[in-house]
DNA sequence: CGATTACTTGAGCGAGGTCAACGACGGTGG
DNA sequence: CCACCGTCGTTGACCTCGCTCAAGTAATCG
């Protein structure tokens, strides 16, 4: 049933053999790597567990360290001075989290649910670019998708209306799954109104509102708590481009 | 009076040392390379001059070209299926402009004045790439750098109010000032309202009024048509953080 | 099973959007 | 040199979308 059971190998190992599988365009940081490379970063990467709502590391705490989200959900927060906060993204398994050249983290990240995680150090990481090159390249990669991610996230937030914004953030998902190579009929959805909010640059209660509208109008279902099924994509595919009135 | 007179270097090699001189720590692609290398880049790089408002590239034309704007303004702008337009970020003089792994350019690139630019195609800038190992290292950190900038605009668009924004975005203009080490008290700001309302997710008529505001409370000054000084710094810096009420 | 956190729903209001009119500026051609 | 026009900016009046505040319900966890 889970796709994370092989017990010889590290979490970062199985990860990237979990990309190979599904030849995603975008999940893991290892996906370039033969097997050989693959077993000496194994040696390497530490594994952990962590639980849901702990910190993975904090904005302006040294970056020292660089995760592969192996299985469960992140998000990444900045701070405003007067305390609001600012989702400027989610995480899920496969994607890498905290890698920049910037000294210091320039976000929260923190876990939404009990995640596993696969650790590499800023030392060990270099040795490893050093010997593989082609994994320059794949960390240039990801950097320009997320830059690309967070400009759409810009658009979004810049120029939609809520319910729009909601609807385009349930896509996200489906599209995140997607990528995950997992039956897409019913999604997870860890996150809270509120986390939807922060990301979407709205309220918690108007985020509960248009939810409540979609579910009225037939085209979501929330069987249970933190599962989401789109009834009528095309619907909420419409209301996200403006392609409704 | 304008640095970038010496008739025998190319633009890019111009625009490098320019770059070396001020110190910066983000203008400029070929800021670590040694003068034999700015030597061959010479070679390779085709200097230009476009009109104000002509378009670098747009969003979906096939990504082969890299530009450095050497001299001028440009704004970075993604469109809506509903024409709406959000811009994701402004460039100026010293920046790289189109430098992507996707296979097309994910947004368009306008000039707001007429401008210098230095080009470069895609096959010449791998060939340099795997000459000067550095570079790659420089082209990841200009993509941290712009992702960076990118999360803390989504916090602005997100979070601020309007008055807020605007004071973020004059406040921002400072800091691109003072990476091209000019002298800031009064600045340039040849983007029209119109423009600055699309990237802060505004409209025109709030951003007027917002800079009205500022203007009859004597924070900024508009001396002429495209020229603001900034009176009063910290107000804006107060207004801009929330730290005010 | 009580306490806490998450979600829903309602009522009222205000920041900012919309629509419209007008003035300033700069280029263009007579 | 001036009349004309298009673009840009300002200002006002009005209205709406989404925020705020508040109360109540449902889920989760010790």
């Amino acid at each position: 049933m889970n796709p994370f059971d092989a017990p010889r190998q590290t979490e970062l190992a199985a990860a990237a053999q979990v990309c190979d599988r599904c030849g995603s365009r975008v999940a893991g940081l290892c996906q370039p790597l033969d097997s050989a490379a693959l077993d000496e970063i194994s040696s390497e990467a530490q594994q952990m567990t962590m639980p849901a709502h702990a910190a993975v590391f904090r904005e302006g705490d040294p970056a020292g360290r660089i995760f592969t989200l192996v299985d469960g959900f992140a998000k990444l927060t900045r701070l405003l001075p007067d305390g609001k906060q600012q989702v400027v993204g989610f995480r899920f398994a496969g994607d890498v989290i905290g890698y920049t050249t910037l000294p210091t983290y320039p976000f929260d990240a923190e876990l939404l649910t009990e995640s596993r995680l696969c650790r590499l150090d800023r030392g060990q990481l270099d040795a490893l670019l050093r010997r593989y090159p082609t994994l320059e390249r794949r960390m240039l990669d990801l950097c320009v998708q997320e830059l690309t991610a967070t400009q759409e996230q810009l658009v979004t937030v810049g120029r939609r209306s809520a319910e729009a914004r909601v609807a385009a953030f349930l896509l996200s998902l489906v599209e995140a799954s997607r990528r995950r190579n997992r039956p897409c009929s019913v999604l997870e959805m860890p996150m809270t109104r509120s986390d939807i909010a922060d990301f979407l640059g709205l309220t918690l209660e108007t985020v509960s509102r248009s939810l409540t509208a979609f579910r009225k109008r037939g085209w979501i279902r929330e069987p249970v708590h933190h599962r989401v099924e789109l009834v009528n994509f095309a619907a909420l595919s419409a209301l996200a481009e403006g392609t409704d009135d």
